[in-house]
DNA sequence: TCTAATCTTGACATAAAAGTAAGGATTTGA
DNA sequence: TCAAATCCTTACTTTTATGTCAAGATTAGA
C-alpha cells in the first residue's frame, strides 16, 4: 500500500502548474528542472496528465503546459486514478495465483477489505483539491489534519 | 496506491491459519494448495510472516505453521507493515528524482499529503483484526463498514 | 516560407518486484 | 542411527514498473 513513483512525481508536476499565475505556462524543461527529474520523464508524466484532462498543452515556440481548469476543481482522487491506472474492479480477476480464477470464489472475507481500503483512500483523496496543497508545509499539514481529524475523533468516540 | 501482491497473498495465507482450530497446523503444501500459489512462493511469504512474529513454525515430520497469538490480537496494520516493508520515514530520501536529495527541501506541500495518506490507511487498518475477517463476505463487509461508517458520517456532518 | 522551440508518440533500456529452484537444517519416528 | 517430512535460506529467473531515447508533429515568429 504505497504511493507509486508515477503518482508522486505526477502530482508534483501538477502542483508546479497549480502554483502559476494567470496566463503563465511551464515547458517540459521548466518542469523537469523544478522537480529534479529528466525532461523525458516529465514528458511522459505530462502526457498522462494531459490524457487525463488535467492539463492543456500548446506546442511550438512559446508553448507549454497549464492547468485545464482551476486548481480548486481538481481533486486528488481523480489525479491518482489517472496516474496509477487504478481499477479496483478487476482486482479479483488479477490476483488469482497460478489458477484461472481466484480461489476465493463465491464467498471471500478478503474482498471487502481490499475494496473497503480502496474506498477509504479514495474518500480521503476526494476531500482534497490541488488548491489546498499550495501553501507552506505547515499550512498544508494543518488543513490536511483538520479535514481528517473529524474522522479520527469520531472513531475514538465510537469505540 | 495499490495493495501489492505480497500484501494480498501474505494476508490470505495468514487468514488460512486464523481459520484453524486449536492445535491444528498447516504445511507449506497445504497453504499453497488452498491459496492457489506455488509452494515456493508460500514459503517466502510464510518466512516473512514468521520473521514478523505472526506465525510460529515447527520443522520435521508433523511440522507446520500456526498463528503465534490469537487472531483477535493481530491487527492488519502490523501485518501490512511487515509484508510491504513499509517505511514512510525514508520517503523524502528516496523520491529524489535524479538529484541527491528531494528538491522540496525545507518547505514542501506534498509531504503532508503523503504522510497524511499513510496515516489514514494505517489508521483504518489498525481498527481491524484477523479475527474480524473470518466470517462470510457479507458479515465481513458489514463489520468493515460499521467501523468506517462513523468516519464517513462525521465528515459529511462536518462539511 | 523557413527555422527554432515545443509537445507527442512509440520503441527501447534499466531497475525493482515477484516468483522459482535447490540445497541445507531440523525434527519425528521407526 | 537413519530416513522421511518439513521448514529455512540464498541465489537465480521472470515479469512488471520506471525511465530514456529518437523521430515526428505543431506552432510562433522572422
Amino acid at each position: 500500500m504505497k504511493i507509486s513513483a508515477q503518482e508522486e512525481y505526477g502530482l508534483r508536476c501538477l502542483l508546479q502548474l497549480a502554483s502559476l499565475g494567470e496566463d503563465e505556462t511551464l515547458t517540459l524543461g521548466d518542469i523537469a528542472k523544478k522537480e529534479g527529474i529528466s525532461q523525458a520523464n516529465a514528458g511522459k508524466l505530462m502526457w498522462l496528465l494531459n490524457k487525463g484532462g488535467f492539463v492543456k498543452a500548446t506546442r511550438g515556440t512559446k508553448g507549454g503546459y497549464s492547468l485545464s481548469r482551476p486548481s480548486k476543481e481538481i481533486y486528488l482522487s481523480e489525479v491518482i486514478k489517472v496516474l496509477d491506472d487504478d481499477e479496483i474492479e478487476g482486482h479479483c480477476e488479477s490476483y488469482t495465483g497460478v489458477l484461472d480464477s481466484c480461489v476465493h470464489k463465491g464467498d471471500c472475507g478478503i474482498r471487502p477489505v481490499i475494496i473497503g481500503l480502496h474506498e477509504i483512500v479514495q474518500n480521503a483523496l476526494s476531500d482534497i483539491t490541488l488548491a489546498q496543497l499550495l501553501g507552506t508545509e505547515k499550512k498544508v499539514d494543518e488543513r490536511f489534519h483538520r479535514i481528517h481529524g473529524l474522522k479520527q475523533v469520531s472513531v475514538n468516540i465510537g469505540k
